[in-house]
DNA sequence: CCTTGGCACTCGGACAACTCGAGTGCTAAT
DNA sequence: ATTAGCACTCGAGTTGTCCGAGTGCCAAGG
């Protein structure tokens, strides 16, 4: 009865049903799985992981399926991660010629989804401060704004602001000079100090401080953050999908950034390892069916990268493939 | 055996069919329906519909589900379209207080998946041409750089490109400062020309072209088209969705903006009016069982709104949110 | 000539009965 | 602790039957 063999029958229900995707017996077990036993001894350690609810039986006379408890110790046991090197290799070529950070988050996520065959998911880096290089503001209409922050490292943001009350095409044009002579070339503090001198002057345009803020911001790495999704097809894909009526709800959870993003930040992950959350372990109900693979990467290793899918998807591989993909972005983020 | 009553049978086949989901039969049809007439007449009249191939039988003994030429002809046939007090009320608060470019078709797309309870697709508008404000360049690396065009009316356009050669940093500097002289405040045939100017001086770097192209299709209306779209779930929705192994390559094609945008181009609409693509006239494959309402907005009816679903879908009431939605697009980029 | 009622016919879907076999739990032997 | 054997369970698949919606055609009526 050594704790020890029955991971090991655990560790081939999964594989097993994942392969499958139908509830796996103990006399399929014994034959096809090299586990040096007969059926009779793996029923036993199977009547002992159902009573640790490790596994269950959907009905009565069928094999068995593993509980997301049984899922997670499964995943907790895995030992290394390999990748093969056809993956490696696509790793490289796919994103190694990408130009700007858009570019490179489009190729990641179209790539892991294909590596994975799962959803693939992707959250832009959070860069690190730089210094402005350029502020620029347009009139729109006469109630708005844009605000156009481009920083030394190539970054561009844009924000609309309200203007609050009608301002003088002179008083505007001075701003323009003034929020640029603040700015530009410098960064961090010495940058909020000199908006906060420029914001805070006698007479100053009453929108100052809203362009002062959002300069700062733009300069301290970029503004909202957001996700990019790619494979959806795939939750749909025959033999390895969701039920047909699971779906929806998955793909509405998608399209809702916030969701997605709150999810993410929840996965907080130690060092640049590979977090795991199954089924009901994402507290969201649409995806109580699915489960997510996730790494970070980047500076602080503050952004995410991670794969979505049935619950029954095949762990190894797609840890592995994320951090493949996660570890190549943090070298292509760092320069 | 009056022409008028046989469309008004097709016309009560298809209303029927969209709403039951379930083959129509004769005996239904004289009951629930009011046409005037008995069940044998209307099987005459569906002897020779069924013959003009404008709808057909899944069994012997089923009733009649139109084809993709019987939704033609109904669609062809239709007269007016109205749209409920409601969905324009919403269409007035939802759209009113979008800010910038980005925000309005954000929020058109979502409400337009909510009203028609289809896919929404929305292609980003391409704007008139405006003068330019300020090109900024900057340095990515030591191979490329990033040009930015802020332009008057608000629009910020990026592109990176490679500098072919390593440039010093004086040079890159009073490029910077040139092309800005060249093409601030202007547009059109004068910016052409004095950007062709800037770019063949003697000695000039030689990305200066690149540089000039980019800053012209910026001020001539925008970079890339784009495509957003959003309620992919209800393609999922049970009951009013497709087949579940179909679902999977719709969500493909609808990923692969570059099949969206060309489906979408092939719809030329003639003036305001709703244009409709049904199953197999989308001509993809992966498309075959879905239909797609498009109207056009915006400046020459340039861009393009649309819902897309499975054939069987609400044709008129999709086509009135469609419109309704493009008209008010149109008013709101037009300022 | 078009419409209508009537009628024989078809055929898919639903239901019930039945079989089959994979899988189980338990017990006794090694 | 492991294994072989055995009786038992129960879901899935199969067959057969029945029912009714729906059809096509024909003959009668306006």
């Amino acid at each position: 009865m050594s704790e020890e063999r029955r991971q090991a029958v655990l560790r081939a229900i999964v594989e097993g049903y994942v392969e499958t995707h139908e509830p796996v017996g103990s006399k399929a077990l014994a034959e096809t799985r090299s586990l040096g036993v007969s059926s009779a001894t793996i029923r036993n350690d199977m009547a002992v992981l159902e009573e640790q609810g490790l596994i269950a039986q959907p009905h009565t006379s069928a094999g068995r399926i593993p509980t997301d408890k049984g899922y997670r110790s499964f995943v907790d046991h895995i030992a290394a991660l390999a990748i093969p090197d056809a993956h490696k290799r696509a790793i490289g070529t796919f994103l190694s010629d990408a130009m700007d950070v858009n570019d490179v988050v489009e190729r990641s996520v179209r790539l892991l989804s294909q590596l994975t065959r799962q959803v693939a998911v992707v959250q832009y880096p959070s860069l690190r401060q730089s210094a402005v290089r350029r502020v620029e503001l347009v009139r729109l209409g006469s109630e708005h704004a844009l605000v156009v922050v481009v920083s030394e490292d190539a970054r561009v943001d844009q924000q609309t602001l309200p203007l609050g009350e009608p301002t003088s095409d002179e008083a505007f044009e001075r701003a323009i000079t003034e929020v640029n002579a603040a700015s530009v070339g410098l960064r961090g503090a010495e940058l909020e100090r000199s908006l906060a001198e420029w914001a805070g002057r006698p007479g100053q345009v009453p929108w100052a401080g809203a362009v002062a803020a959002t300069v700062l911001t733009s300069s301290r790495g970029g503004t909202v953050e957001r996700v990019v999704f790619a494979g959806t097809s795939n939750l749909a894909r025959a033999g390895a999908g969701l039920e047909t009526d699971s779906i929806g709800p998955v793909l509405d959870a998608l399209e809702e950034q916030v969701v997605l993003l709150r999810l993410l930040h929840e996965m907080t992950t130690s060092g640049d390892d590979v977090s795991v959350r199954i089924g009901a372990e994402t507290h969201h109900e649409a995806l109580s069916r699915t489960s997510i693979v996730a790494a970070a990467y980047g500076r602080d290793a503050s952004s995410l990268v991670g794969a979505l899918g049935p619950t029954r998807m095949d762990y190894p591989g797609t840890m592995a493939a994320v951090r493949a993909v996660a570890r190549y972005l943090s070298k292509v983020v760092e320069h």
